[in-house]
Formats: structure tokens, sequence, C-alpha cells
DNA sequence: ACTATAGGTGACTAAAAGGTCACATGTCAA
DNA sequence: TTGACATGTGACCTTTTAGTCACCTATAGT
């Protein structure tokens, strides 16, 4: 499988998305944090997590018997620079800044 | 569906990314043209298509009977924002500029 | 030492996605 | 107006993926 590949495929899932938003927000979560969380069995959430790990999305750290999950933002800043260059780049980000404004005085 | 879902499920598979990274190059390109470029039946290239118009990653438009595709970056740039703030922005692109220009010199 | 707690593996089922085909419509150009 | 070309639809099969469960290992704390 390619490389890329793992990154697209773990972000395709909702639970997997809502994990990382969570690691977003801080970080250094456990499993059993992590899936009180969410409607699901606890080897649902550490299969996702897994697939997050391989695709390099989070990285993990054991201490103890808890594992600590981490989130790393390079793999989607790799998407970005894939599909839009520099010189769209300003244009682009102002749309979008322009989109979440107005989404804000709804 | 939720919105955004539609994005990741279309960025998930090979063939559709194959196909943004044709129209990144040039865009306006009909179904035969990217089809003639994959191994692939018409249809299966058709599908992948319709899939990354309705996630809003490409816009379609007729002229004639043929069908012209274009590609657009906005919701590529609302991922990056998701999971990238503007304080670590800097610091992360900072590292995959070096990491691209380490692989050219390979 | 014992017990509760945190995490891990492999097999299994059900749902979703990728790809092809027979068939069909609309458009160009001689 | 006839034939070739570009695109479209629905049914179908196969592969992949999400989620659960029975069972297992390791650490914390009393």
């Amino acid at each position: 499988m390619a490389d890329d590949d793992l990154v697209f495929k773990a972000l395709a899932d909702p639970t997997r998305r809502f994990l990382l938003d969570r690691l977003f927000v801080r970080d250094g979560r456990t499993l059993t944090e992590l899936e009180s969380e969410l409607d699901m069995t606890r080897f649902g959430v550490m299969k996702h997590l897994r697939v997050l790990e391989e695709a390099g999305l989070v990285a993990a750290r054991k201490s103890g018997r808890e594992k600590l999950h981490f989130l790393n933002p390079v793999p989607i800043r790799l998407i970005h620079d894939r599909w839009i260059d520099k010189y769209t780049e300003r244009r682009v980000s102002a749309l979008t800044e322009l989109k979440s404004e107005l989404e804000e005085r709804k």
C-alpha cells in the first residue's frame, strides 16, 4: 500500500476524525478516556487508533499500563500542499476565512 | 451523510486522487480524456468523477456532448484548517518544506 | 498475593465501496 | 439522416472495512 494511502484511508472514517478532533483540543489521552466519549466498544476505538497510528496521524507512547496518544499534523499539511500551490494558497485561504466569518454570524 | 464526510470519502480512493492530480496539472478535461490515462473502464472513471463532484472537489460543466471537469481546492484547504491552527502552521509548513527540499536532493 | 484496571489479539458478521456490463440518450459531422 | 462519438443509468458481483466478542497479558494499588 502506498504511503499516502494510509493517511487518506485513515481520514475516511468519521469516528477517526472525531478522535483527531479530540486530540487536537488536547492530546496525551488514553484509550479508555477516548472510548468514554464514543458510543462504541473499546475494541472498535482501539482498531481506529491503530489505523491512525499506522498512518502517522497519531503518535503513541506507553506509560505504565496506559498508552498516551498524540496528534501529528504533518501528514495533514502534506495533503494541503499536494493540491494547493503557493500561488493559489493566498486566494483560497482568503475564501475559507471569509466562509468561516460568515458562519460565525449565524 | 455529513457534509465533510463526502470530501474525506472521496479522497480515500487512489484513483480519485490520481484524477485530482491530473486536474491539478490542467483542468477542463473530459471523461474520455481522463479515462485514457487509467487502466479501468469508462464506467469506473465516471463513478469516481461523480463522487468527486458530489464532494465539491470537482466542478463540471457540459459543453455540447462533452463534459468538462475542474478542480476546486477549497475543501482541501478546509481539511488543513481543521487540524492545523494558525500558531502551529508556521512550524509545520517549515517542516514539510524542509522535507521536500531533502527529497529533491536524492 | 489478589483483584481491579488498562490494553491487546484473532475470528467472525454485516455493511459499504470498487469495478464491470448490457442497455440507453443526446450530439456532431458528412 | 445516418453513423460514430461522448456521456449516462441500473443491476450485479467481489473485495474491503467497521464493529463486536471470547479470550489473553501486564501493571497498579491495597
